[in-house]
DNA sequence: CTAATGACTCGAT
DNA sequence: AATCGAGCCATTA
C-alpha cells in the first residue's frame, strides 16, 4: 500500500503527475528550479505549486527531489527530507558538489525542462 | 465560500 | 548589495 498523494484525491493527481515526469527526466548530475518545471507546465503551476507537489512527492522513490532546488542553487527543500543531510548526500554522489547548503556550479549542472524538452 | 500558508520568483526601493 | 512587497495557484482549515 503506497501513499501516493496521486491516490488520495484525482483533483490534484494530474499536476502532481506533470510535476514528477518533469523531475524523473532530469539527467543524473543535474538538476532544476522549481521555476524552470513549473515554466515548463505552464499556467497549471507557479513555482510554490512545484515545491507542493514535491511536499508530496518526496515519499516516493522515483522522483529525485533532491535534484529540484531553488533558482539560486539553495537547497531550499532540504529540510523537509527524512534527514537534510541526506539530501546534499545524495547530489555530491551524483557528481554535484554542494556546500553551505549551495550547489557549486549550479549554472553548469543546471538542467531546463523547457530547453531540454522543448 | 473565505482566510491563511507554502520546497518560489521577480521587480522596486 | 540588501530588504520588502506582490504575484503566482493549489491545499488545508
Amino acid at each position: 500500500m503506497k501513499k501516493n498523494p496521486s491516490e488520495y484525491n484525482s483533483s490534484k493527481r494530474n499536476f502532481f503527475e506533470d510535476v514528477y515526469e518533469v523531475v524523473k527526466l532530469i539527467p543524473p548530475g543535474s538538476v532544476s528550479s522549481y521555476g524552470a518545471i513549473a515554466k515548463y507546465l505552464g499556467a497549471k503551476g507557479s513555482a510554490r505549486m512545484v515545491g507542493w507537489a514535491m511536499n508530496s512527492a518526496h515519499s516516493l522513490d522515483d522522483v529525485p527531489a533532491h535534484r529540484v532546488v531553488n533558482r539560486n542553487g539553495l537547497l531550499t527543500g532540504k529540510h523537509h527530507f527524512p534527514s537534510p543531510n541526506e539530501m546534499q548526500k545524495r547530489l555530491e554522489a551524483e557528481g554535484i558538489t554542494v556546500e553551505n547548503d549551495k550547489i557549486i556550479g549550479f549554472d553548469d549542472c543546471f538542467w531546463d525542462p523547457v530547453s531540454a524538452l522543448s
